[in-house]
DNA sequence: ATGAAAGCGCTAACAG
DNA sequence: CTGTTAGCGCTTTCAT
């Protein structure tokens, strides 16, 4: 923070009035003379004068920060999430102040600390994968900071929710399977502790029931470290002794592992064998989304 | 910015001794007695004390944050950047403000008033495409505020710029077309005001006549509204008289544009019409990466 | 309509 | 080793 920059102190000084009058100036109070205010206005625009918002804050006990916190930012979800979020915000004077948890328990909660530390007004949060325990986050309702969670949410927490339809994108995605002629349909799911991931799985198995289809026990396989594993368990899907036929991933970084899995050994998609995800297109600041499926 | 979290005053008060014992404790001055240190740093954590940045901010002169403008958070490459630039930057103890243009030139403007506002140590900004005026940059300069230009940057300021190697980008992705066997080679460039706009067709102009190709004027097709005219115009290429063979695409969206129109319109990539693009894959904190080209 | 002064939470002399 | 005090830039009573 740069020293040196013009304060209402300078632009007092220069024009011989009180620093009181030239803050009222400046946030267009009426109880100031016309004459004065004009003065003022273009003295600061002139040198350039920007109010320091940092002495604002403390001085308000209000920062205009939102906080968020996402797993990943170069994610395509995450960044479109962030991009239409700081749209918003911008529009309503409101500034955002990003921090990713990497997947990370531990770094969510530092991110958490950070932004208290910050005294954002607000924050909007998307857990990480690694996260079961949520006490970080109940310090942040403990003191009253307003909190949002968003796609990745938690059961437990008692706060406003944004999340896509899990169990009906994936109930439809696998439908469509089915109708697809597919009847073999594996699912490499997500981690066992996130909601979303049990939704989704939910959804995968009341399709295959409603189609009267078994459940098959191996045909599940729930990837803990993501995408690394996914690759592998794509193979070992293939490799059974009584392989799928289609196969229903948790999100987009398990199809496209999955994808080029397939491809490398070989196989036809779709003729040889189906594999659909869930997205979201619309904007995720609308409560609970209908996600779309596609195929490959 | 909640009102009634812990303060160290608040701790002063607990522990019956002034703050500026307290405030020495936490931040480890040696010139304090270790068991004061101790208790402070224990009612500290019991009672979820957070330091105020804000008002260590004002005080310090220094906010320890970093402000980030980009024409486009939800725009891959930018939301990679982002991404890395967040990850050194919070190992460094910098938070990350970002702010979006749109690729509007006022919104720019904007974007740097407030960041100048906000106090932040410094700026990361890649400008945007409307950009020409460059005195809001300037401003930053006159109040020494650190500044590194990115990707987009600007000729004409005397600032650190971190960029790819556009001209080497294009020539080498042009040459693979050559070598691939084209010989009718049309460009869908930026907009002639930006610096790598020009670069890239530099590349393709020089790799074209160290190929004794010629250089055919209607090959060339400014795209200033950038993705919207993008398809309009590979439209207009395939229906010259003479239609190129391949069409090399200033970046990724007008390659994603000419690629659905070549499809749409039943052409065989690469056998009908060849389509290479420029990306990158280092981290763009390097200075001066090498782009590298794919095929379609 | 304007000025003087207090205080937001914190740090850093300065004094004991 | 600890406490007192001033001040970062700003807003807001309270006087005048």
């Amino acid at each position: 923070m740069n020293k040196g920059q013009i304060t209402i102190r300078d632009l007092a000084l220069k024009l011989n009035v009180s620093i009181s009058t030239v803050s009222r100036a400046l946030r267009g109070s009426n109880e100031i003379n016309p004459e004065t205010k004009i003065a003022v206005l273009e003295l600061a625009k002139k040198l350039h004068y920007e109010p320091n918002l940092i002495a604002q804050s403390l001085r308000n006990s209000k920062t205009n920060i939102i906080g968020i916190i996402v797993p990943e930012i170069a994610n395509s979800f995450f960044s479109a999430a962030i991009s239409g979020i700081q749209e918003v915000t911008s529009f309503e004077g409101y500034n955002v102040m990003i921090c990713q948890s990497n997947e990370k328990y531990l770094t969510e909660i530092e991110n958490v600390k950070t932004l208290i530390s910050c005294r954002v007004d607000g924050i909007l949060l998307s857990i990480s994968h690694e996260t079961e325990n949520v006490d970080h986050i109940r310090v942040l309702q403990s003191k009253n900071i307003p909190l949002v969670l968003f796609d990745r949410v938690h059961e437990s927490l008692d706060v406003s929710k944004v999340v896509v339809d899990d169990y009906q994108g994936a109930y439809k995605a696998v439908c469509h399977l089915i109708q697809s002629g597919y009847t073999r349909i594996a699912h490499l799911a997500g981690p066992k502790t996130l909601l979303i991931s049990r939704d989704r799985l939910q959804g995968y198995l009341d399709a295959l029931k409603n189609h009267n289809l078994p459940v098959e026990d191996n045909y599940i396989v729930h990837c803990n470290t993501l995408k690394e594993v996914a690759a592998a368990e794509t193979l070992n899907l293939l490799n059974l002794p009584n392989p799928p036929d289609a196969i229903f991933t948790f999100d987009d970084s398990m199809a496209i592992k999955a994808l080029f899995t397939l491809k490398k050994n070989g196989y036809k998609i779709p003729r040889e064998i189906g594999l659909v995800r869930i997205y979201v297109t619309d904007s995720i600041l609308v409560t609970s989304l209908s996600p779309t499926c596609t195929e490959f």
